[in-house]
DNA sequence: CAATAAACGGACCGGGCGGTCAACTTGCTA
DNA sequence: TAGCAAGTTGACCGCCCGGTCCGTTTATTG
């Protein structure tokens, strides 16, 4: 499978370094960061991003599939959480905050890449989907609101956020804070639409 | 000012062709189309993209003009409605329908754009506070949104949408209803950030 | 129906991108 | 410590982008 072979010291530190690199360059230039600036800020050559990460999208599936496993551990643990409401807030606000420091919107663009991230992605959808049903049967979200809601609205907060004036890095509670209002059972209006197919 | 001289009948006939055509392949292919692109969609030669539109910055500026406007129009006829909150939710909606087939999240990238966006920009985010403080002082949503909050969340319900699976063409109005909802007074619960700066 | 200025179109240019490659360097191991 | 496979590097390729330019076409007007 992956495990062709042991890495050479050097060329883990540099693929460590690369991942790290990768990561703070999408997240000041966006999706479309350079191949070449990544090296440049990893302080390696531009042959040295291919070797490790043979097409563009090889890197970004690599970032995506951190974040979304490790985005996925902290919805397990909350599956077990006495206060299923809580367990959710709990969960979309590390979302957020993981996004706040390296915006991961583009992780639904990165549908079409490895299958790798497609299982990823699938497993940390049915972690949402999860924690969703058990917030409903609390009675903490509203009875009309699927898992899919949850997992379209998730990167919302910081993408609203993202275009406020500077120097408000916490920004995105206000608004994760105003959508949960949203979900909740309390003063809530029927919905206009059908929810989407399972995603 | 900008009346230099009376177009040329072809001229403006292509000239309306452009704009159209960048309109839809700037809501297919996003932000990024090429002017190449679109002027093959608008059956001219790329040079008459450019001869209309100096530098591409312009093109995207007169798309963002149009659209701004015509909301902002929208907006000032509804700031005298009987009924303050549903003018407010009407706004919200004509927005994300405008939005909705032709996607105008790109319209806060446009803050470095011509004078001219900023001011048709502007004038659009006042029309916005003074719905908002008319729906607030009516009761209709909740005394701590202001109407920034409200421009940023403008475009989150396509945002949102755009990821789900195709064919559901409708589907923001499940978010803005939710979003809404998370704007009344009933069940609000204190936001736990600042609103952001005047916008 | 000219004559003319306005508008058109597409070849062209510089630049940056993702990706390849062969010469060079270096960590590993026997 | 010597030899070699593994790793690095930057020059290089083809591609497409935004923008320029000039020969050609066409609406306008007297």
């Amino acid at each position: 499978m992956t495990s062709t072979r042991r890495l050479r010291a050097d060329a883990a530190r540099n693929r460590r370094l690369l991942l790290a690199a990768a990561g703070d360059e999408v997240a000041a230039r966006g999706l479309g960061a350079s191949g070449a600036a990544i090296a440049r800020r990893g302080g390696v050559g531009k042959g040295t991003v291919v070797r490790h990460f043979a097409t563009k999208d090889d890197l970004l599936a690599a970032i995506v599939i951190d974040r979304v496993e490790a985005l996925t551990a902290v919805g397990e643990r909350l599956l077990v959480s006495s206060d299923p409401g809580a367990a959710l807030v709990e969960f979309l606000t590390v979302a957020a905050d993981q996004q706040q420091q390296r915006d991961l919107s583009f992780l639904q663009e990165a549908g079409e890449l490895t299958e790798q991230v497609a299982q990823a992605r699938a497993r940390m959808f049915d972690t949402v989907h999860r924690l969703v049903d058990r917030a409903r049967d609390g009675g903490a979200v509203r009875s009309d609101v699927t898992g899919a809601d949850v997992i379209l609205l998730m990167c919302a907060p910081n993408y609203v956020a993202s275009y406020a004036p500077d120097g408000t890095p916490d920004l995105w509670r206000r608004y994760l804070a105003i959508i949960v209002d949203g979900l909740r059972p309390q003063g809530a209006n029927p919905l206009p639409h059908p929810p989407p197919a399972v995603i």
